[in-house]
DNA sequence: GCATTTATGTTGACTAAATCAACTAATTAA
DNA sequence: TTAATTAGTTGATTTAGTCAACATAAATGC
């Protein structure tokens, strides 16, 4: 309901998101024999890459950071825990939280990933240039905040 | 294996992007009271915008354009024939294809619907200024070219 | 023209992800 | 110390994505 915005056409911007994610989720795909995709199963791989980025945190934390269902949270881990790509440790204050974080392995994976994932994305952003993508993530970065 | 860009941490953008779209989808589900959002679907909201957005179209160009598989479509296409909210009539030239538009029914969904989206992410960019929002639409437009 | 190939769309079977409600246990607030 | 929150799990159900097989129409190549 907020009146500080009056640009007509905003919704556009979802689609155009939308559209972006789709593509980098179909190039992943056409590679994913290349750094075996299937040991992170199509869900996962945002999770591994999001924990690589925030280091060892409650699940809550990642739960709410890649804004998805806890319960379906639970499922990912116990998932990803089962194939030792990450771990879980009870906090020692606070007894109801898993700290989870990267294994090794799940490093190596996060790696072969984000190699990938660079690489498609590359090509996706072919259009624009080097300063413009800055601009790009500098934006993207500001509006999570 | 493009050498075109080296920039180290490219795959950040995948993150945001999906951080972006999620928090969209998280905005209006909390809103789908506002605007019977069950009529469309979960899946069929960004269908029958980015319809409003090409017209009358084949199957076809629609399914490239949203990067979904066309099985899927054939499905989706059918459910919101069944609301009434699309229609599809073979082309004349092709039998093969149908061309796919949205009825005025389904006009008025997309209406309420982008209203909804139009809110939700303005409340999204809000860390950004309006000059910042017009560059990031004309960014991603640009991609997608 | 006729055979082959390619493109559009549909169906079926299956897998994965999202959603929602109910529940336990630990913590915090009243 | 009762009541209300918060973290996480489980179950049931719905929705979406994937993949192969198929029918039909159109284009291509002799």
């Amino acid at each position: 309901m907020s009146t500080k915005n009056m640009s007509l056409h905003d919704p556009e911007l979802a689609l155009l998101v939308d559209r972006f994610m789709r593509r980098i989720h179909f190039g992943l795909q056409s590679r994913a024999k290349d750094f075996d995709r299937k040991s992170v199963g199509p869900g996962g791989g945002i999770i591994l890459m999001t924990l690589a980025d925030m280091g060892c945190v409650p699940l809550n934390a990642l739960t709410s950071r890649v804004a998805r269902d806890k319960s379906q949270m639970t499922r990912t881990m116990h998932s990803l825990e089962k194939k030792g790509l990450i771990k879980r440790e009870p906090s020692p204050t606070d007894k109801r939280v898993n700290m989870v974080s990267l294994t090794l392995e799940g490093n190596n994976v996060v790696h072969e990933l984000m190699t990938a994932v660079a690489d498609v994305i590359a090509d996706i952003l072919e259009p624009i240039s080097g300063e413009e993508k800055q601009t790009l993530k500098s934006l993207l970065r500001r509006i999570h905040t």
